[in-house]
DNA sequence: CGTAGTATTGAGGTGAGTCAACTGCTGTGG
DNA sequence: CCACAGCAGTTGACTCACCTCAATACTACG
């Protein structure tokens, strides 16, 4: 650890730190400061960037690549609790609750991580009260993310469950949205099977409310349509 | 608001701050500095606290009795988000996030809040690290909870989704647990209807796993058969 | 161009929702 | 203190939407 380049090091990390919406309003010096404790990781497509029962005292931030969270349950069906694109961030329950991961990571993408260790965000937050305010702002918003999850997997009916998502992740106005994952770890996170959303997709371009483009796109045709088959 | 007894309101307000875990880290001129920026309030059973639509910067904790929050679909169909007890509190994501609330929530005893506002909070967190390291705990133990919720209701079949359930609130162990709502509620919070879990829970009755005593408390007799039906 | 993984389509069985009737707490007022 | 009202919870019969399993089409990648 002693004789790095640590010019260059910082160079890299500061890239990596300024990309990431919770730092983005810090200043310059500060950034310095939060990229100094900052290590970069590299997770090669289909990589395990950790698993279940590892004790992660580490917060994991997605700046290049996309990163996949699932559980695996017994039987060996896979449940995704969400796709990391770059600027989101994983680790901060096991950061904030002392346990151990009850999730898997992979990259599904060539994928670049910038890693903070406990102890030192737990320094920074002393220090600087913006962090810790973006911090809790980004970890707000991940909550009324998962609340909105738990309430449309609520639903018992596959159509408006589906619906309900695409209104939501279309900002409930009409046009293209891409999709953050593939077709069957959309299924897995909606609580329905591939097929079921298959047929339930078209089911949708067959009434005119949406059409598909490709594998990961969606065009939104109708957004009145869209919100009435949705719940609430 | 000039000629309050400030001595007096500031005792109840106290007692109030005190008893809840975000704060019970901080010293005692801490705790009255929280103290002084806080606000009662009371609500009878059967009484909304809020509703759907109000813009809310305010953060509330239950101090004393029980408060429901639920969204509600179009159809009528409450989905229960989670049951606050004493020390649990609500309104961050409000707080945080510049929106407004999306869900309801309903005082199912009477009960007494304590109510911050947002620039207090502001305030208080600049000035104290603890409060804002505890914030964060508190936001990611919601957090995890919240994400435990979507991985079990995305379980199709009823059975194990309630039998994960008992599963985490009895801690994995063997004894008696209370239930946090009532069984409508719960239903709800399961995404199930209250005949599928009348059903279930007689059916693990029936196969020995547990017992049902009373309204409101289940004893969990075998917890490794609990833990064959449930999933992961 | 071929292969492996991803997505779609089809047919059939079943678990859970719906509707309705009934039971048994619980708390409230006479 | 008891009786009754009202709601929480249970049970039963029926229907249907979704899961399962299996075969086929498509698409990306070597």
């Amino acid at each position: 650890m002693a004789h790095v380049h640590q010019h260059e090091s910082i160079e890299q990390e500061l890239e990596c730190v300024s990309q990431v919406p919770i730092f983005q309003r810090l200043a310059a010096d500060q950034l310095t400061s939060v990229a100094q404790v900052t290590r970069p990781v590299l997770a090669k497509k289909g990589r395990t960037v950790f698993s279940t029962g590892e004790v992660s005292q580490t917060l994991y931030i997605v700046n290049v690549g996309q990163v996949r969270l699932y559980h695996l349950t017994e039987d060996g069906h896979e449940q995704v609790l969400r796709v990391l694109n770059p600027g989101d961030f994983i680790g901060e329950i096991a950061l904030f609750t002392d346990e151990i991961h009850s999730s898997y990571a992979e990259a599904t993408q060539d994928s670049e991580l910038c890693t903070i260790s406990r102890a030192s965000l737990t320094d920074l937050i002393t220090g600087m009260p913006q962090l810790s305010m973006a911090l809790l702002n980004a970890l707000a918003d991940r909550l009324k993310t998962a609340e909105r999850q738990a309430t449309l997997l609520a639903i018992p009916d596959a159509l408006p469950r589906l619906a309900g998502y695409l209104q939501e992740i279309s900002g409930r106005q009409a046009g293209v949205i891409d999709l953050p994952m593939s077709k069957q770890d959309l299924a897995a996170y909606l609580g329905m099977t591939p097929e079921s959303l298959s047929r339930k997709l078209r089911q949708l371009v067959k009434d005119g409310v949406i059409e598909t483009i490709g594998r990961r796109q969606v065009k939104v045709l109708d957004s009145a349509a869209l919100a009435t088959v949705a719940p609430d």
